[in-house]
DNA sequence: GTCTATAGGCAGATAGAC
DNA sequence: GTCTATCTGCCTATAGAC
């Protein structure tokens, strides 16, 4: 495919100017929040003027809105990766706690976290793909789970339903208040107590 | 005693100005977040200027920092309620539990999970004021498992501090998972998920 | 697509009257 | 202690030139 335009969806060597803008806003808002972000703070980061963001994302919300649709969808592609290594319930498990652990090595909290942090601040779409993220995370972690009960490498008790949600709140708990700790490594000892529950 | 002067500190059956203002303040920052809080939002709430806001806490931050020190004061109250009934750890773990329920029942975020949500963007004093309360309940709670597992009423395995860690995350998780859904239900089942591990 | 310029609003904060 | 009035600054957003 020869080189031609440019989209906001597809990841590239040479980003064009929606794909830089969304990666200067989103490593400002999963630091500090969305309420604590402005235009102004991703205009210096990028060298460009306020109403060339503008042009792009008219208002904040549609940037909020692009910056979760983005990020779920990469966080899905991720799952799919670990569902595709065909690896055992338990190794999948580990693979989706080191997920958050790369975020969290980065700086960042959880991009869906920091907003439920900020939920009723948002605007309703920004409120939907938020609540959407964190059920396709249910659904995708039910699955790994029932999976490993069936093959008997997991023992948790109760419903996998209530597991994955418990898991999904233990992980999203423990980058919060390691925000606060500048730790990765206290999140790993968490995020393993957590998953050891089951074994 | 009779009745003299108003200070911040003790709460009132008539509270005085500076009590109220925590009072307003505390819902609104509990609900929506720090940032997202402004002067105007609790002087509307209260009924007067914000001048008169400034005059009991001339800066934001010191509003917060008053804001987060009785928040750690009334915690504290509430775990020594606990510790003075003398209940066994497993019902101490769960009144634990239950102050965090009912916060959330208000439709609020605890209140230190919400800052740490925004720590990077917090003052200095701040930011230590929310540390010194998350290592106050991990102190409390894990003299509390320390002592389920001396008398096998819990059974976790691994250290009483990496547990109390993970539960304390767990139960920060699930609250502010379940801003997003405002539903306490949900809240309760992820506890009792988290706790009834230890059985 | 990006710029300059600017509008309009709200934020945190202060001075001074009462 | 609370008010009115005001300052300064930053924010989101838009108009129009290039």
């Amino acid at each position: 495919m020869p080189t031609t335009s440019q989209t906001t969806t597809q990841p590239d060597i040479y980003p064009g100017t929606p794909t830089r803008i969304l990666d200067a806003a989103e490593q400002i808002v999963q630091a500090r929040g969305f309420n604590a972000f402005s235009y102004g703070d991703a205009a210096v980061e990028l060298g460009i003027t306020t109403a060339a963001l503008h042009y792009h994302y008219p208002r904040k919300t549609d940037l909020g809105k692009a910056l979760i649709t983005r990020y779920a969808s990469r966080f899905a592609a991720r799952l799919k990766v670990l569902d595709d290594s065909h690896d055992s319930a338990r190794a999948r498990l580990d693979g989706y706690v080191s997920i958050y652990a790369e975020v969290l090595a980065q700086g960042k909290m959880c991009l869906c976290g920091i907003l439920a942090a900020e939920y009723l601040t948002l605007s309703s779409d920004m409120q939907t793909a938020v609540r959407e993220f964190f059920e396709q995370n249910e659904v995708w972690l039910s699955r790994v789970l029932e999976q490993g009960k069936a093959d008997r490498s997991m023992n948790f008790t109760g419903e996998v339903g209530d597991i994955a949600r418990m898991i999904i709140s233990g992980l999203e708990g423990a980058m919060l208040v390691s925000m606060a700790y500048g730790d990765v490594e206290r999140f790993r000892k968490v995020a393993a107590s957590l998953t050891s529950l089951g074994n």
